[in-house]
RNA sequence: CGGGGCGUAGCGCAGUCUGGUAGCGCGCAGCGUUCGGGACGCUGAAGUCGGAGGUUCAAAUCCUCUCGCCCCGACCA
């Protein structure tokens, strides 16, 4: 490609709406551009590293037997009222009418549409298992998309499933398309940690994620440096301590005049917070709703929307908890009417607990569960942080952020089951369609690999989805002989079948080497009197800083070498 | 949905408070000089100032409504 035909250009100045590292570069180098909050345009450049990046992942899918499908974007809306998953997407679903009034969702994604299709297609266990994939455009009314590429409501995502007789065909095809989400990232140079997830709308059991670690990540995990234990915080875990306050003591209402704040009270009454139990409000699905937990620990509230199985879940507002009859500041579990109550299980950590009187200005002395108050629903909602206990080896967790790149799920039988995708067994008995999706967002791929790999100059593309391997830059000046050669060079090398971006324009070095910078072509060829006096040509890797000189004669030869070395 | 900010040429911005000829830099087009890390001179094209309504002799500027975009939070695969 002629640099001097290639359509983008790219700029010098980033333009306002670009916060994130890859948003810039991305739009600098001429790769993309934005259409709309959340849409974006793959431009030439972009659009082949896109292709190239779809490129490796199909081979990882195919290469365990995966087989490519294309299933279409506008679904009847009755698929997902059948699934009910209608309820859990909400707001995020984009929906259409047809010229009959007929209701079609714009797909966020595609288990109804496939677990339909194997509802018709697979019979007997002798067509298991199955691997069906597919590279597709899903959308999603984000309620914020963000960061460029990162979080976008338009956008490519491959996702495949995986159908097996049972629980142990399920497992092995989790592991097995998780070895090749590895591979895939190994392959595109993307550092890459497998954490433990909540599965949210998508439904199921077991789900991990795949974290590229980005300080500008929007998801928190939590790892422990000693055995290697790692979750998304969403899903976290952590060894509660023990804050035992001995046998339980008689209940005792003490004034605690305007101490409102756990970190008030406990120090007003000099204990530590891990001795009070402080309670939050929630709104779910409509439900005004209590939480208690210890004072020392927050609320995670993706554990408490599973525990209360709920799709809303919102702090409730001031007025509701006045309406519920509580006292902020001093709100309490005890002696609570009509409230539905839930609790962390660290409030069993411990005894002779201080708490709310749910009385302007005082507090609870010794208060003990279950002798003094009722609790609905009990389970672990803690919010695990830093500095907490791993709950595999008991070592200190830390915590970091990073970008998901990939995403897997174990669904089991819940939508084959609606769905009635069943097969019939080696005894003639049917049985529903055990199932697993595992899904990985092309254009946030390819953004994490720019935040992951850029210096001040602009991209490092790694060679394998680089959008050309090869820029050949002439630095002619007045001589002509170096422009006639160039021109000589670009064809010999394009014959090797070397994709090669040829900067023909009439530009001063410096443009020229900037410009290669940014786009981040790994290797750059520098042809000009110095080096053709020579019969050479200068070559250098995009990531080093020292080059080499190649001899003219048997160039493509020399190029194949060199990409062969790396 | 809550909070903050911004819409003036392709990009970055000034002008708005205090109403009176729409400007600067980059980029773009032409000519000439330059040519190993974002050169220089001259000439030139390009904006219904996000939109609608209002106030006024006069609106980018004041008022009302509206649309769009970004950031933080909520939410989210």
């Amino acid at each position: 490609m002629r640099l001097s035909r290639l359509f983008g250009k790219t700029m010098r100045q980033v333009p306002t709406e670009a916060e994130s590292i890859s948003h810039q570069l991305l739009l600098r180098a001429g790769m993309i551009l934005q259409e709309t909050t959340g849409v974006y345009i793959y431009l030439p450049l972009g659009w082949r590293v896109f292709e190239k990046i779809a490129m490796v992942i199909k081979q990882e899918m195919d290469r365990i037997g995966g087989q490519e499908l294309m299933l279409p974007v506008l679904q009847p809306f009755d698929l997902w009222e059948r699934s009910g998953r209608y309820v859990s997407f909400g707001s995020s679903l984009f929906t259409v009418t047809d010229r009959r009034e007929r209701k079609l969702v714009l797909g966020p994604t595609h288990e109804e549409v496939i677990t339909e299709l194997a509802h018709r297609c697979v019979q007997s266990y002798r067509d298991l298992p199955l691997l069906l994939y597919q590279v597709q455009t899903k959308f999603r009314d984000e309620p914020r998309p963000r960061g460029g590429l990162i979080r976008v409501r338009e956008f490519a995502m491959k996702d495949m499933y995986s159908f097996d007789t049972d629980e142990a065909g399920l497992a092995k095809s989790y592991e097995i398309v998780s070895q090749a989400y590895k591979v895939i990232y190994t392959r595109l140079g993307l550092p890459v940690q497998m954490v433990e997830a909540d599965s949210g709308a998508i439904g199921g059991k077991d789900s991990h994620e795949f974290m590229v670690i980005a300080d500008n990540g929007e998801d928190d995990i939590i790892s422990c440096p000693a055995c290697g234990y790692s979750a998304n915080a969403e899903k976290a875990q952590s060894a509660k301590v023990d804050e035992s306050g001995g046998l339980p003591l008689p209940l005792e209402e003490i004034a605690t005049p305007g101490k409102k704040m756990i970190q008030e009270v406990a120090s007003f009454l000099d204990i530590p917070a891990s001795r009070t139990l402080k309670v939050v409000f929630y709104s779910a699905d409509g439900e005004f709703t209590l939480v208690v937990i210890r004072g020392d620990l927050e609320v995670n509230e993706t554990k408490l929307r599973n525990i209360l199985k709920c799709s809303e879940l919102r702090l409730a507002t001031e007025s509701e908890v006045k309406g519920a009859g509580m006292i902020t500041g001093f709100a309490s579990p005890l002696n609570v009417r009509n409230v539905k109550v839930v609790a962390d299980d660290s409030i069993t950590l411990g005894s002779n607990f201080v708490a709310g009187a749910n009385k302007e200005g005082f507090h609870f002395r010794n208060v003990n569960y279950p002798r003094d108050f009722h609790v609905d629903v009990m389970g672990d909602v803690t919010l695990t942080k830093a500095g907490h206990i791993c709950p595999m080896c008991g070592g200190e967790l830390i915590a970091y952020r990073g970008i998901e790149v990939g995403h897997v799920f174990k669904l089991g039988t819940f939508l084959s089951d609606k769905f009635n995708a069943s097969f019939l067994d080696r005894d003639g008995v049917s049985r529903p369609l055990v199932m697993g999706c595992y899904g990985m967002g092309l254009g946030r791929l390819l953004a994490a690999i720019v935040e992951q790999k850029h210096d001040d100059k602009g991209i490092i593309w790694p060679a394998l989805v680089a959008p050309y391997q090869v820029y050949l830059c002439p630095l002619s000046g007045s001589d002509p002989k170096v422009a006639s050669l160039a021109e000589e060079i670009y064809g010999e090398l394009q014959a090797q079948g070397i994709e090669v971006l040829f900067d023909d324009r009439k530009e001063s070095p410096g443009i020229k080497f900037n410009d290669a910078d940014l786009l981040g072509i790994p290797l750059r060829l520098t042809l000009s009197p110095r080096t053709v006096k020579n019969d050479s040509i200068e070559a250098k890797w995009r990531w080093e800083k020292q080059f080499q000189m190649l001899p003219l004669e048997n160039l493509p030869y020399s190029v194949v070498q060199l990409f062969q070395d790396i």
